[in-house]
DNA sequence: AATTCCAGAGAACAGTTGTTAACTGGATGA
DNA sequence: TCATCCAGTTAACAACTGTTCTCTGGAATT
């Protein structure tokens, strides 16, 4: 079912994926409303004209990095939310796995928490959605357990919401303590399991 | 004790004042690493030299705005916590609060939600300060509730950031329903009231 | 082998930006 | 009353921005 590229094709696909580098490495350090198209067609080497060939704006290119930051982490997260055990084994997965996200895509992880509300519509637009789509997979999951018996899918979803909001700010947090000494993120990471211990304790109440 | 300031220092503040006043109606529309200085004197009426009499560049300015939208609010946040009543009715209260605050002033919330995580260092860290702040406050009065009773001060701690995490993201929520119907506007209430109370029953399981 | 296609280059456009220096004129304090 | 101060002005600077049109050379198609 692979069909091989053309040398056209892989060659533009690599420029477009230059584009994206380029412009994750640029937001470091500000925000997407105000990266210039001049700016990333410099940092790729090519001719601004370039750019038009790719992305109508830079507003466009953001929704691609949205895509490319939140897409492929999808199977991840349901796998987490999933995965067998007891419970207190579960939230330290879960706070280990963010962890290494973070360490490894830091630069994904700082475009998703700046963008979210930040100054470009369309951007936060699709980042909704795509966590959206993340609280509806999540509460899926949730489902299968056996301690969601006797829950409204309303219930469900809104207990949903609250685990990948709390993923997001846990994820910055490492994301903020990524330059800091160990103990920094020992700590992140003991409060992050805590919340989460709380949170896990108040929906098996949830039905008192 | 109240000093009546000269007629120059009088009309410097109000200049001043318009600065802040035109920057916040900018940022509706985009990151504060976008704000140029002379798209601000403009919209004041005023030429560009003079902003430098007021701020040494738009970072100074943003560190101002956080001051303005997050200095006059702790007094609300302390009453807000400490609150006497019973547990559900200190939660409708609270959600309340926060959403007439949204709509009394939806341009603070939006700048204080974007430049969280934004693109201008010396802001975030503004920011930071001020919700540690919060948090500090929140968590002196949760300790002289009669719940607090056997809990160390590290998870009063975590349990109020979790807290004040909620209500940004319940103001968050709020800002997007501002001008959809009203039954959105309904829907938000209903769920940020239900992940208060789930928070609150794993708070009152804490020491099971 | 001849033709079409198209990613990227090049040049030019009118506007924009932050920052400097030297100024003006009314409020301030002696 | 007179000298000082200082919020805001004017003018000019080099550097930058997004977007247009035209062109080119190698890949793709016939």
């Amino acid at each position: 079912m692979s069909h091989t590229l053309g040398i056209r094709q892989a060659q533009k696909q690599k420029t477009r994926q230059a584009f994206l580098d380029a412009a994750l490495a640029l937001l470091e350090e500000q925000s997407l409303s105000s990266l210039g198209l001049r700016e990333v067609t410099r940092a790729v080497g090519v001719a601004p004209t370039a750019f038009y060939r790719h992305f109508r704006s830079t507003a466009d290119l953001g929704v691609a990095l949205v895509d490319e930051a939140l897409g492929s982490l999808h199977p991840m997260v349901r796998t987490t939310v999933s995965t067998t055990g007891d419970p207190e084994e579960r939230i330290t997965r879960a706070v280990e796995l963010i962890a290494r996200h973070v360490t490894e895509y830091p630069a994904h992880v700082r475009f998703i928490a700046r963008e979210r509300h930040g100054g470009v519509q369309p951007v936060r637009e699709a980042i909704r959605a795509q966590l959206h789509r993340f609280a509806e997979e999540v509460r899926a999951e949730l489902a299968k357990d056996e301690e969601a018996e006797g829950w409204s899918e309303d219930d469900l979803l809104m207990l949903a919401h609250l685990y990948v909001d709390q993923m997001l700010i846990t994820a910055s947090l490492f994301l903020e303590a990524l330059e800091a000494p160990e103990d920094e993120r020992e700590r992140v990471t003991r409060l992050a399991t805590r919340q989460l211990r709380l949170i896990t304790l108040g929906r098996s109440h949830w039905l008192d």
